[in-house]
DNA sequence: GATGAATGAGTATTCATTCAT
DNA sequence: TATGAATGAATACTCATTCAT
């Protein structure tokens, strides 16, 4: 037992290692651009280890996801469960996970972006990609819930179902792509955190009762 | 001169040809995916062709965008300039020039978001990405004065600079590529037009003052 | 007739209006590097007319060697014809008809050499190859007639049949490849008349009787 | 220690593999006839291979004549430090040595003068390129020397600068590619070596005092 | 004759992936 | 497990040549 676990944490360890030089190359390069050799180069392993852990390219660029989508869900499904917080006091604490959920890895939340309605999607194996479906729902599930929450207190606006939780998902996912590809048209500076503050904001006034 | 203007006609049928093909291919198998030789074959023409009309295969991408990017700023130029309406009265114009410009051409659209903050755009001719930026550039300028007069009319609350604009341009980018998402990962139904007008209707909610 | 004629000449104007542009080209590109297209717009003309001119590229190429051919032939044959000329006036007279093919063309006559023995050679049209070889053995010929007579007459060595022309042809064409040569490799200046000068003057030297 | 030696005896007997694969194939189809692929096959391996020893094709041609280039610098080196032997000992050795060096490896020789003054030589990395003409420099520099010494003992006749070195190199390959382009002509049987002997006779007969 | 748009065969090169060690 | 040499399929792009006008 003590061997095998040992075993099985020398695994993990090896896994995060791949995983961490691969979020390196993936950013600087992008999916395509990014050869398996740069990664292991990176990893300092050889190019043949890489598949030991995972499958191929397209799995492992689709691992980094998995680790945020993990993280989001932990965050969202902590706010939804604190039962002593009012519905809005709820939402506030949603934005302040988003923060958080953006703050952990930058990077590789605009790449997840990028990932969904990708080509990429399409190649995964059977499991990770329900993993990551799976992840997606339940964490969008819960954000809806917080607000059906607000609604059914009236302190919220009734709209379609799950209205307000894509809103509030879309209007952070566009504003994460949107600052980010002004970066890369114009070279300006990055207001995001101000920017999402703001939409948020507005948000929230937008979908509140009088 | 009649020979000459129909060679030009010519020509330009034989462009349009290729970008019809290329949308079809594109849309349906991605940028990496798709070959120049599909992109021939479904555009009955010999690959060498293509090149006679597009200097590469990124060029011929980033066209697509093109046409989507100036209809976007001749609907919104012409909202802008609309100088009998209202603000408030513009904004209203302006969202449905949003729909409009979704429904003009809904795959390329989500195309040009994924471009956008990607690889790709480092590859272009320095005459069609600066072509590319300036409309970009041009059309959300258009739409951040549309919100100053509504700022400057008492109409809407002052942010920082472009903050309205920013946040309407993403909240249009967020829905279109989150639901575009939502139908490849769940097969959902396109709920697309109802969520952004819910989407709008909360950003106005949001912004407008008592 | 008249008609037939000017028909006639204006196709040969043609002919040297191509002949020069691909000359130009060729010799800044090389053989592979340069297109048809580039020779096309040197003369300005359309690809297609080349090709009424000249069965294909390597034709072309092959052509320009022609011209030089011709020119060396009627110089040598002219030195050999002179009948009033002792042996060794005839080399001297020889010596002066190199440098002079060499100055008619310098470029063309350095592509010359590149041709022969090169892959080229092996694909022209049967009429072309023999008109080349034909000629190239007419003159390399009239040259060892030259130093037979100086043979008879006691001035020169007896060798192996046609040993002197040989060498004496090796030795320009292989000091016009090393200057040029060098010229590419170290920029040195182009000695080549001097060079030419002193190496005629040695084998003189090396084959006259005491 | 084992290891890594075997290892690296194993890379450089797979790079002799490739070289020689490569010599037959060039010289029969010649630079651009040749694909890649067919060296591969020759070479009993795959294309990509070909790429782990080589940068591209054209520094697999050049590399063929670095071996050459590597056996004439020492051979004319050897010959220039024998100090034991007088001025024309040395020439006659000389010439020995260069018969050999067109005994070791004649086709990669005319291959070689065709490669310098060509387009090819200016895509080389600057590496191979810088060792190439390090090496013919050296060469050519020993080989003047040798005269030198032999005009400072008065054997020979004093000329400008190198003229007897660049003179001696240009009978050379000025007589391996005429004979090489006679048997492509006339598939006239092969004389070189009685050719450039009596030409090398001549020559030093030439150059001599008195 | 002249054009030049269209062709499509031809190829160097890359890189994800495998497998003998 | 880990390696990394070898693989070989895949593809963007070029350009000599043709042919309808």
């Amino acid at each position: 037992m003590g061997i095998r676990e040992r075993k099985e944490r020398e695994k993990e360890r090896r896994r995060q290692q791949i995983i961490v030089a691969a979020k390196r190359v993936f950013s600087e390069k992008g999916f395509n651009k990014a050869t398996m050799e740069d990664i292991a180069t990176e990893a300092e392993l050889s190019p043949g280890t890489l598949y030991l852990y995972f499958k191929n390219k397209e799995e492992l660029y689709a691992s980094l996801s998995l680790r945020i989508l993990q993280y989001l869900y932990i965050r969202v499904t902590h706010v939804h469960k604190e039962t002593d917080l009012a519905p809005r006091a709820k939402v506030k604490a949603l934005i302040e996970a988003m923060y958080d959920v953006y703050d952990f890895d930058p990077l590789t939340i605009i790449n997840m972006f990028h990932l969904q309605s990708s080509e990429t999607l399409k190649n995964l194996s059977p499991e990770l990609l329900s993993e990551i479906k799976d992840l997606s729902r339940k964490s969008i599930g819960a954000i809806a819930e917080i607000f059906k929450e607000g609604i059914a207190n009236g302190d919220y606006i009734d709209r379609h179902p799950n209205a307000l939780a894509d809103i509030f998902w879309s209007l952070f996912s566009g504003v994460v792509l949107w600052e980010a590809s002004k970066k890369i048209i114009d070279h300006r500076k990055d207001y995001l955190k101000q920017t999402l503050h703001t939409a948020f904001e507005i948000f929230e006034k937008g979908i509140t009762l009088s």
